[in-house]
RNA sequence: GGGCUUGUAGCCUAGCUGGAUAGGGCGUUAGACUCCUAAUCUAAAGACCGUGGGUUCAAAUCCCACCAAGCCCGCCA
């Protein structure tokens, strides 16, 4: 809807440009959005480009396009303020348009022929997911459903790391020193899993040669040999992936496929693209057996196989990205920022296996800075972190209170579900807002807010969705009604109908550029408009019910859409 | 030492393909529940956009230098 009225307005400068005698390309006619909203609902700056062909100042030009130009029908008049030219939408006729065309699906874009695959969260199954690990699930989770909402089909997955380092300590741990996962005493079986992981570590510290133990476990591992082994590791790995599973459940992130690391030294991949890159010369013969990337402006080589000939993490993960380029058209990542390095020298041996082009961009990467404690980094080898099964209970708990405070009426089981969807929502509002770039330091009282923030998004949902249930109370059906022939939407209920407009565009922008936090933005911004809106219209009762009825329904749609895409529930109360 | 990222009011943050008075929110102050839930709303105060140069008719936005914070530069992942 948006988009045809800024087709209207680009044309309808375009031939005022011409009128007057200079003619710019209508892909360069760009539109913005005024400051506030008495100057006009859009904007264009195209005297700027104007003013050196006309020998003209700006402002006057934008004076000679007001004069000339054909104000086309869903605007009420274009007016000129200095170098501006700005558009008045007629929002009497455009209003019920554009609420007559949200429906369930509004912001659901029209189908694109392009398949990703998106690799989200993928932590390493040595101890429970933490807040560091939430921060790409969230982004992973709520990128995957923007795209799709943007008309793209996403499959995502989740790398399980069966070979590594941290995993074979684990095993080495209830091997060799005996450890048993449901002696530790921990409540979930990833956390047990955890306690293992940190007690192998510390009796590391006392004893360097459990280091050769381990080593000797992962050639082992690696080589496939011993059945009784690879039935170790994977039952460990089944037991921590049960653990993340119902975590990330809690969390309302979803994986379509988990695909193991091992299964690429078991098929034979690993091996044919090691020597591939050994054959066309970049993987040579050292100390060890390293990949030259100075081709790629890269200085540091990376090591494909260690010096007992296993393979690291690096080789296999070539091998899976190879595998993930054959399974759709982009490749999307979700990474930590301290992968940087090492995704370049990945990217760059899939340049070498002539999988894609050099900076290509069908294989891309969503990189976002840490979420660090007060106190310093977290560290699963440690034990200093806070787990997202804590976050959770605590933001569960604290809304709770928070309910119990307002409603009485409310039987316990009914605020324990509204607690749940509250404090989860807090969770991934409070990460989903910021631009993944951003360093976090986390704050209780920040990831945890109940005032603004996420709830006041879920508050505005319920109070429209209470609405809609007492006009449905009193036989009022929704699909039946029209909008009342004298209501011509005021200012508050304006803001709200440009607001609704915007949505699917920002869709289409926001998927395009890959981020979430403009649609975190959005949900605060409609939330605001329809708090503001509600507390100052009658709805139920007054004269422009109908209107005012629909306005809230389109309102709750657009509302529980776009919370959809963050991955928050919206509540129908609270 | 080299590289990447960040630096916007007491606090968190948007804007960063250069363009209108730098948007929000928290906190502060002053108000609003005989009226569809006050997890709300109204109003006020609060910003030399890290510092210093430069480019431009125009710089939070682009360029350079510096300062500060985080990350990377492993036969870890």
């Amino acid at each position: 809807m948006y988009d045809e009225i800024e087709k209207l307005a680009i044309n309808a400068l375009y031939d005022a440009t011409c009128k007057i005698g200079a003619e710019v390309s209508k892909d360069k006619i760009l539109l913005e959005f005024p400051p506030n909203h008495d100057m006009g609902d859009l904007a264009s700056t195209v005297t700027f480009q104007l003013a050196p062909i006309l020998k003209k100042s700006p402002a006057m030009i934008a004076e000679d396009i007001v004069e000339v130009i054909d104000t086309p029908n869903v605007f009420l008049k274009v007016e000129s303020k200095g170098p501006y030219v700005n558009f008045f939408i007629d929002y009497n006729t455009f209003s019920e348009g554009l609420l007559n065309s949200i429906n369930e699906d509004y912001g659901q874009l029209s189908k694109i022929d392009e398949k990703i695959v998106l690799e989200h969260t993928s932590a390493n199954p040595n101890g429970p997911l933490h807040i560091g690990h939430i921060r790409n699930s969230i982004i992973g989770d709520s990128i995957g459903r923007l795209l799709q909402s943007s008309g793209r089909e996403v499959e995502t997955q989740y790398y399980v790391n069966d070979m590594g380092r941290q995993l074979a300590m684990v095993v080495y741990g209830i091997k060799e020193l005996g450890l048993k996962i449901e002696d530790q005493g921990e409540e979930k079986i990833d956390h047990n899993i955890g306690r293992i992981y940190l007690k192998v570590n510390q009796e590391l510290e006392k004893d360097p040669s459990i280091d050769d133990g381990v080593t000797n476990l992962i050639k082992e591992y690696e080589l496939g040999g011993n059945e009784k082994l690879n039935q170790l590791f994977h039952d460990t790995i089944d037991k921590c992936l049960i653990g993340f599973k119902q975590t990330l459940k809690r969390m309302n992130v979803y994986h379509d496929k988990f695909v193991w690391e091992g299964d690429f030294i078991r098929n034979g991949d690993v091996d044919r693209y090691v020597d591939e890159m050994v054959e066309i010369g970049y993987a040579r013969m050292e100390d060890v057996l390293r990949l030259k990337l100075g081709d790629y402006q890269i200085k540091n080589d990376l090591v494909l196989r260690r010096k007992d000939g296993t393979s690291l993490y690096s080789t296999r993960d070539i091998a899976y990205h190879m595998y993930k380029c054959d399974q759709g058209d982009i490749v999307l990542d979700i990474l930590g920022a301290d992968h940087k390095l090492a995704y370049k020298q990945v990217k760059a041996a899939l340049t070498i296996l002539e999988k894609i082009e050099e900076d290509s961009e069908d294989v891309s990467v969503l990189f976002y800075e840490f979420i660090t404690l007060p106190e310093g980094s977290m560290s699963s080898r440690t034990g200093n972190f806070i787990s997202v099964d804590e976050l959770i209970d605590e933001a569960v708990t604290r809304a709770t209170e928070e309910i119990k405070s307002r409603r009485k009426d409310l039987t316990d089981e009914e605020v324990a579900d509204i607690a749940e969807v509250i404090g989860v929502g807090a969770i991934r509002f409070y990460i989903s807002r910021l631009s993944p770039e951003k360093h976090i330091k986390f704050k209780w009282e920040e990831a945890l807010n109940f005032e603004r923030g996420c709830a006041s998004i879920q508050y505005a949902h319920a109070r429209a969705s209470k609405l809609i249930q007492k006009a449905d109370d009193q036989g009022i059906k929704l699909e039946e009604l029209s909008f009342e022939d004298n209501w011509e939407p005021n200012e508050l209920e304006r803001n709200l109908v440009r607001t609704l407009a915007k949505f699917p565009k920002l869709i289409g922008e926001s998927a395009e550029i890959r981020r979430i936090h403009p649609i975190a933005n959005y949900c605060q911004e409609l939330a605001s408009d329809f708090n503001r809106f509600y507390k100052e219209n009658q709805v139920v009762g007054s004269e422009f019910e109908n209107a005012r009825l629909i306005l809230v329904e389109k309102t709750k749609i657009t509302l529980k859409n776009s919370l959809d895409i963050l991955g928050v529930t919206a509540p129908q109360r609270m």
